[in-house]
RNA sequence: GCCGGGAUGGCGGAAUCGGUAGACGCACGGGACUCAAAAUCCCGCGGCCGCAAGGUCAUGCGAGUUCGACUCUCGCUCCCGGCACCA
């Protein structure tokens, strides 16, 4: 064995150990039950950043964790290799996507290879390669013929400049990245898959996911976006033949509405700019403005009358209308009745434009102060609102809503936020859509047998436009309706389309025949799906949808693809920077950066190492490239090796927290390791034995902190895992040259229990100190009740609930003889001082609490 | 703006059902070993008062419930994630 811990050597070893044994390969058998674990594949960006790294230990500590507890287990990876930015790099390089992303994928690989993770090599693929994405056009296919799948036009951001369509990222303070002219919308026709079909079962089926985070399925259940209430029909005052709709959840405030507010893209507004060249320009200027939601939402309220008006429905009251830029075109009717008094955005719309605000809700038994401050949006009861005045807000809606439905101006309905999923991208690379444009048949759909559509991959996109667009060897074709000259759709499908079915092609990567096959059943669901909390909504709703579709087309047997969800947290690193005379921001990578302490440990400094001046700390941030504060884990791997990464990383918090960067914290984990080592080398020279009360101290500390261990990991808290291991190393430490039973058990213990996070080390102790063949296999260690068996217990003595003390009792005495002896003790009579007691807590094996 | 989450010593974090706040680690201080340094080992380590015993304050801020609150309720502040074409 050799005397100091040589991390690269024993990493190099135990990896062709693996590899020669084929000791991740998972093969279907019913010998023992499965899990599947998987983590969100990657992007090929270039190299692994940290937050892989975390993302891929801790699914390899619960694909090793479940492997020691008897699971047959698979954890397979790939590619999630379509994407914008393999065309940004393309355009930098001047090298086909396909090429950077082929390179990148490589050695990402071998990254990954390096860190030891337990995966199954054999079953990766790339969705980039058309014997993955044709099942994505297959599947398209079979959704257009039920008409799943369906053309409308929709908004995009346009460059005016290079003639193209932005993502939204490309678009920076409403301008092109590239160009910097102001961006435009502009409308196009592009596919949707109807999401919306499943809006219900989306939500109902949250309750039957008790494996996922409840802020997931709140999350989610917020997006979707369930409302019930009243869908509102104002006639128009000059021809009652017409009426504006709105959708309301407030029918209860319809007596208050002072004006109703439609959205620039509405009808209406289009209508009264006819001629209304002032309205037109407004129209216009809100049109132009922001394509996203965050954007729309948080300008500032802007609105113009149309001069136009509705009649009231119940009133018959004369109510103008406006156009507003805080109401959106996509939700409902893209058109509401307002109420300023109860409602805010409302409230403060009318108050700039003084329009009327009139008050028709007020609390229970209390009356409204007005005028008002600001909206009042609680559910009250109802006042100056004739016949429904006094009603409570349940009895006001319906009142109002069978009020309503008598005229034929309304009707309850439900109303969802969830809009239909866009997959039309105009880039090229992607799926293409297999779609064929004939000036004769129409749109016609590519016939199965046609399919792959293939992309080519030797194009190179220049900024201006979509290169397949510009390529007629792919676009140009025959109808296959009618075989005469047609042209190849050269839009292509939104990635997520590639990431929301992945993980069911891991059960039958080589499958050529079809999407699917009898793999699948046996492997899915996923037992445990583990990625970023950034993919809370779409990516996962997306692959909620496209499995409950594979499951209504019969290809599956699956309400849902993911049985149990970590979302694990970000990676933060302090950022540093400085800060030019004109204002411009220069980051400092930390690593460059040198931290002065005073002699209490308190940072008194942070300078550059390079000159030796001062940087500004702007806190803790996301590791990014934009601010420089990224630690790249192959220099990480190389200086201290993978089992000391993947130590740190399930050290430093638990897997749903942000961690926060440490390279002292990266030292200290490295140390352990070493001390591991070492007292590995110690035990195995130990010759003498442990006396009985040591012996069983030990084991009772061993053997409680294993007891929290399985708690915790079951929990899934792998950091107070690793601080057991760290407890297990302190005890067995206390009798340092001991070779005894003792001893041999704990440390047997406490290889197994580190062995999922740090497997290198582990492996080669287990072999090298006789305990077997290959730890892989080996049982996790089970907890001896006998060795936490104690004849007394300590209870704390509180007096008016503050700690006064602790005292040890039998471990079986009686609740009247406790209290006797609490309050006959020193420290709690002291406190108690001859004051009359009120009451004695006694809570059974913790304390006891004399209330005076 | 809307939706979701977070805040505990100098730092990362722990505290299972409301029951000893600060486990484990880092940083720092003192000591041992060493010609010296690194590595390693031992001791100390929330603030304030105190020689000590001990006392007292303390889990972002402000209220409340309770014998007892990091934990539950209400109201704030700041930070982070998402907002439908980044993945």
């Amino acid at each position: 064995m050799q005397a100091r811990y040589q991390p690269a050597e024993i990493e190099r070893q135990a990896q062709s150990h693996w590899q020669a044994h084929k000791a991740f390969r998972a093969v279907e058998q019913s010998d023992k039950p499965k899990y599947y674990c998987l983590s969100m594949f990657p992007y090929p960006s270039g190299k692994l950043h940290m937050g892989h790294v975390r993302n891929y230990t801790i699914g390899d500590v619960l694909t090793r964790f479940y492997r020691m507890k008897g699971y047959n287990v698979l954890q397979p990876m790939g590619w999630d290799a379509f994407g914008l930015p393999a065309e940004n790099a393309a355009m930098a390089n001047n090298v086909p996507p396909a090429k950077w992303t082929y390179d990148n994928i490589a050695y990402m690989k071998k990254q990954l290879q390096s860190l030891g993770f337990a995966i199954d090599w054999q079953r990766e693929f790339a969705t980039c390669k058309p014997d993955y994405y044709r099942w994505n056009q297959w599947l398209f296919l079979r959704m257009l013929e039920k008409g799943l799948a369906y053309k409308k036009a929709g908004v995009v951001n346009w460059d005016p400049v290079d003639q193209t369509v932005l993502a939204n990222e490309q678009v920076i303070d409403g301008r092109g990245w590239r160009t910097g002219a102001p961006v435009e919308k502009r409308e196009i026709p592009m596919y949707y898959l109807k999401i919306t079909a499943y809006a219900d079962e989306l939500l109902e089926a949250l309750e039957q996911l008790p494996g996922w985070p409840e802020r997931v399925k709140t999350m989610q259940a917020n997006w979707i976006g369930k409302s019930e209430g009243v869908e509102i029909a104002f006639p128009y005052a000059d021809d009652h033949a017409q009426s504006l709709k709105v959708f309301t959840t407030r029918a209860d405030t319809l007596m208050g509405a002072t004006y109703c507010a439609v959205a620039a893209e509405h009808p209406l507004a289009t209508r009264s700019a006819k001629n209304n060249q002032q309205l037109a320009t407004f129209i216009e200027e809100c049109k132009r403005g922001a394509v996203m939601e965050a954007e729309l939402a948080s300008q500032e309220k802007k609105g113009m009358a149309t001069g136009l008006f509705v009649i009231h429905p119940l009133s018959g009251e004369k109510l103008p209308v406006w156009v507003a830029n805080y109401v959106l075109m996509g939700y409902g009717e893209g058109a509401v009745m307002a109420v300023p008094a109860h409602d805010q955005r409302d409230f403060e719309f009318a108050t700039q434009y003084r329009l009327p605000i009139k008050c028709v809700i007020k609390p229970v038994g209390a009356s409204l102060k007005q005028p008002l401050t600001g909206a009042y949006v609680e559910h009250g009861i109802s006042f100056d609102s004739g016949e429904f005045s006094g009603l409570n807000f349940q009895q006001a809606v319906d009142a109002i809503a069978a009020a309503l439905n008598k005229k034929r101006l309304g009707r309850k309905r439900v109303q969802y936020r969830l809009r239909d999923w866009g997959i039309s991208r105009q880039r090229y690379w992607g799926t293409p859509i297999p779609i064929i444009h004939c000036a004769y048949c129409g749109d016609v759909p590519v016939p199965d047998e046609q399919l792959p559509v293939v992309l080519p991959e030797n194009l190179v996109p220049d900024g201006t436009g979509n290169p397949l667009a510009k390529t007629p060897s792919f676009y140009d074709c025959l109808c296959p309706k009618c075989n005469k000259k047609a042209k190849r759709e050269t839009d292509t499908m939104d990635t997520f389309v590639d990431s929301s079915w992945y993980y069911i092609r891991y059960a039958c990567p080589d499958q050529k025949r079809a999407m699917v096959d009898e793999r699948v059943r046996y492997w899915l669901q996923v037992d445990q799906y583990i990625g970023g909390i950034e993919h809370a909504i779409l990516h996962l709703l997306y692959s909620r949808f496209w499995t409950k579709v594979m499951r209504d087309l019969g290809l599956v047997k699956l309400d849902e693809p993911f049985t149990n969800l970590l979302t694990q947290g970000m990676v933060l690193n302090e950022i540093f920077f400085r800060k030019s005379a004109n204002g411009r921001i220069t980051y400092y990578n930390p690593a460059d950066v040198e931290i002065s302490m005073d002699d209490k440990g308190q940072r008194t400094c942070a300078k550059l190492k390079a000159d030796g001046l001062p940087v500004e700390s702007g806190g803790m941030g996301t590791m990014s490239k934009s601010r420089n504060n990224g630690v790249d884990p192959q220099a990480l791997i190389e200086e201290y090796g993978a089992d000391t990464a993947r130590l740190f990383v399930m050290f430093a918090s638990p897997p749903e927290q942000t961690l926060e960067w440490s390279d002292t914290g990266v030292e200290g984990a490295a140390r352990f390791l070493r001390r591991l080592w070492n007292y590995g080398v110690e035990f195995e020279n130990g010759a003498i034995t442990a006396g009985l009360q040591l012996q069983k101290a030990t084991r009772f500390e061993i053997h409680s902190v294993l007891k929290q261990a399985n708690y915790d990991m079951a929990k899934h808290q792998f950091n107070t895992v690793a601080s057991a291991a760290m407890k297990i190393l302190n005890a067995l430490d206390r009798m340092r040259g001991v070779k005894d039973d003792v001893a041999k058990e704990g440390l047997s213990i406490l290889l197994r229990l580190l062995y999922p996070i740090t497997p290198h080390i582990s492996h080669q102790l287990w072999r090298e100190l006789g305990y077997g063949e290959d730890i892989l296999d080996a049982p996790w260690p089970a907890v001896d009740e006998a060795a936490l068996e104690q004849d007394e217990i300590e209870l704390v003595l509180q007096v008016n609930g503050k700690l006064r003390g602790n005292m040890r009792v039998p471990r079986e005495a009686a609740r009247e003889a406790i209290e006797k002896m609490a309050l006959t003790h020193p420290s709690v009579q002291k406190y108690v001082n001859g004051q009359p007691i009120k009451k004695v807590v006694v809570v059974p094996g913790r304390l006891v609490n004399v209330v005076v």
